[in-house]
DNA sequence: CCCTCCTTCGATACACCGTACTGATCAATA
DNA sequence: TATTGATCAGTACGGTGTATCGAAGGAGGG
């Protein structure tokens, strides 16, 4: 029984089923692994099977690191959180450093936009960013830091949600601005041949198109603005 | 060939399958039976065989009337804009207005948090809130309407994915509030046990813990205030 | 030292998704 | 009336997330 199995020596016996050397696996590489698909062909090319299989390992070793798919966009998220580090003097440099920040990784992540805001960050990335934050409000009134932190994060989200929305549907059209303009322009025109939209209309006729750094920062000064005014009293 | 058929008399020949009534499509109809589904169950319920079921049709009568699942949440989207009418009198009470009416209508429609934001809204019942707004803005250069019309949205939609992703946290914790911050609690307190977020730590213990409804109110009044401020420049 | 039990792990399988395809049906035309 | 063309919707495909369960490996007792 020790040497001889089913009748055969082991001269004739085939070897174990060649077991592929087991991938070394670690949250981190998995997490690796589902940027880089998100980043070449966006959040939808993320399935824990294409995961899985870039990895060389079945789908369900995953399950042992992660414990769903959620979990997986929660850890993309902080991973991406752990490139957002505001800096800066005083709290409206920080603040303005964070926005910005947090606008440079959505243009490296486009996918990040999708997954902003849509649940509570409290890994231990974005924690570090909220610590620098209130590190840096920390000469203000401790009832004010929650809320007006609170206010330029969701400023920030929209903002960034937005422009990537924007950019996608101008890519999507042709791959070229001048598509884009060539199809949205026909349609509002019709729209706005309707008359039911006079303001709207001459808003967008005669209204100077800024571009999407300038918008950014536009709204995000007059959010500061009104912070430091409520700040200040 | 009329009256015999596979040679049959037409009183051995079976009926024709009893078409079911196809029953009376609309788009609005389809828009109607999926906001029911996604009010009740979330958006992950909106499938568009569960609207063609709900609807007592084939999954493929659909296409008729819409050209893929995107372009239902699309239409989704602008039927809750058609709640969302801005009012008041002046800029500042339209765009608070604007702001409350969309969080207001995230409150019935949860779902409505994880579109925002994500795709240009081009639908006529968004368009119609835009003239509104315009027109309210009517008053102020031109040039100022969109980055500051656009600054406000932005806001809002961040504010009101960050309340209901909050609130869809807690409610998955357990039911009640007493739960989530039974499990929130222990984990940001062994968080704060590492000694990494001294700053996080102290204003998280010592800041009054406002409400959603305040913490809206007070962001959005910071955002008014810094428009007010560069507009009655 | 061998056998058994228990745990751990990952492949298989399920239920479901969006929608391409295609066969059938119906209206209009020759 | 016969033929053609367009229109419609059911079937089926390739994919998803993950529950389930059988097999493999390690530990403990005889």
């Amino acid at each position: 029984m020790r040497c001889i199995v089913n009748g055969m020596l082991v001269w004739e016996r085939p070897e174990p089923p060649e077991r592929p050397t087991p991938a070394p696996l670690s949250r981190e590489r998995i997490v690796r692994a589902a940027i880089r698909l998100a980043d070449a062909d966006g959040l939808d090319a993320v399935s824990l099977r294409k995961v899985a299989t870039a990895l060389e390992v079945g789908p369900m070793r995953l399950y042992g690191y992660i414990d769903g798919k959620q979990e997986l966009l929660d850890l993309m998220v902080d991973a991406v959180h752990a490139e957002i580090r505001p800096s800066g003097d005083g709290w409206r440099e920080v603040l303005r450093s964070l926005a910005e920040a947090t606008r440079h990784a959505a243009h490296e992540h486009e996918w990040l936009a999708d997954l902003l805001g849509g649940r509570p960050q409290l890994g231990p990335n974005a924690l570090a960013g909220g610590e620098i934050v209130a590190a840096a409000l920390g000469g203000v009134d401790v009832d004010a830091v929650m809320p007006v932190a609170g206010a330029v994060n969701a400023y920030v989200i929209g903002a960034v949600r937005r422009e990537i929305a924007e950019r996608r549907a101008e890519r999507a059209t042709g791959l070229d601005k001048k598509r884009w303009q060539a199809l949205l322009g026909p349609y509002l025109e019709r729209a706005f041949a309707t008359g039911r939209y006079p303001a709207l209309e001459t808003v967008v006729r005669d209204a100077a198109h800024l571009n999407a750094d300038e918008t950014f920062r536009i709204g995000l000064d007059c959010l500061l603005d009104g912070i430091e005014a409520r700040i200040a009293q």
